[in-house]
DNA sequence: AATACTTTTAACTATTCAGTACATTTTGCC
DNA sequence: GGCAAAATGTACTGAATAGTTAAAAGTATT
């Protein structure tokens, strides 16, 4: 008798066709929930209910849910090593160089949260994307070349220690600002979030870049 | 026909009950598995298989899965700061009381891995589990005694800075361990693996110790 | 206007997995 | 040795969820 059946014949008109913003409002909304839940605790209809755009289209573009988790990962390094594109230490003796350079990756790790997460949540998993990964590793020795500038003025100046490893400083400097956003919600539940507010974290930036650059000056 | 049927008659018994047995041998395999895996990255299923009980008796002693990661966390921090308690440094002039509390922390981190990606994944979480531990948040208030007396005593010597904070030089010091087993498999993803052999490590340990003093000793 | 690509809608499958029901065995206690 | 409580075993259930199917309509390309 027909009753199952259709009244369907609204015709679904309308619609723009605009694939780079379609994976464009994706990976973004893509990249907060991984961010906030992990790669297995991220639900893909999550996901898709935050989007403008359905399941179906998250499937369409990125394959699985580990080809969209992959696809964010690298578009967050991609969008973070762009920011710090803007950096010109050249023309700055060597000393306030590094200074800034430490004070600039402080607040630049500050600044970009859900990219420290993803970066943990990927330790967490053995860098296993990361590795995968051709792009994003060779961006990241352009920073270790920046570094080596640097040292190589410093050294040259007499103001720095001869000797200096760049990654070993590297190291340093992403230590002191990359676990003041990682470990806050562990350091502020046991120690207080007094470390936290805006004012003492302008003064523990200053008092991380003077620790970076004692560890490298000339000892008198 | 009774074909199906069972050779069954093995009378099961043959047993003897453990509780506290068993309960540790949980808590040790749910250790490995969620510092692995992650909350809800862990299946009950795997703890259970590589205990030698079942999952029935998980359940049975710890509720739920959080209830386990609860009572993992906890067990985890007990275990950890069992270990610091040997350390004595009252003896030891500032400067080398400081010294070796950095070497050890550094130490100490990196034979715990485990420990360190619980406290990883508890970062994820925003320290959640943490929080709701008051058995936790006791401990901790510990750690940073010791440094105000170490504090006191080398400000008091005149080789320390006056005004120092024993939090900030605590998270200085954890910063700098932590992120060393942390971020070692994107670090060395990303910058090759040279840092984290035994050589590396002993030289970085020394590296890191002179650093923390650099930054606490008085300009001269 | 033919053809390939993009988007929508909506239901559907198959599996994984946290948690449970219920029976059985051990143990301490009287 | 009998009874209650604690401990253990086995099998099951129900919900969540990654990924699919199908059909059709709209859009771009040439």
């Amino acid at each position: 008798m027909s009753n199952t059946l259709p009244q369907k014949d609204i015709p679904k008109s309308g619609w723009k066709q605009d694939p780079a913003g379609v994976q464009a409002d994706i990976l973004e909304i893509a990249t907060e929930i991984f961010a906030r839940s992990g790669l297995s605790g991220t639900r893909i209809d999550e996901i898709a209910a935050l989007t403008r755009t359905s399941k179906r289209m998250i499937y369409y573009y990125f394959g699985d849910k580990e080809g969209l988790y992959a696809r964010v990962l690298e578009a967050a390094y991609a969008k973070v090593r762009a920011g710090e594109a803007g950096l010109d230490l050249d023309g700055l003796p060597p000393e306030q160089a590094l200074y800034r350079l430490v004070a600039f990756t402080f607040d630049h790790h500050r600044a970009h949260p859900d990219f420290i997460r993803l970066v943990m949540i990927e330790n967490v998993h053995q860098a296993d994307y990361l590795r995968a990964s051709e792009v994003i590793r060779r961006v990241n020795t352009a920073a270790i070349d920046g570094l080596a500038g640097i040292i190589a003025r410093g050294e040259a100046a007499g103001v720095f220690r001869p000797g200096l490893d760049p990654v070993t400083l590297h190291w340093k400097i992403s230590a002191l600002s990359f676990f003041n956003v990682s470990n806050r919600p562990t350091f502020s539940a046991l120690f207080g979030a007094d470390l936290f507010s805006d004012a003492a974290q302008n003064a523990l930036r200053d008092d991380v870049a003077q620790t970076v650059l004692a560890s490298v000056r000339m000892p008198r």
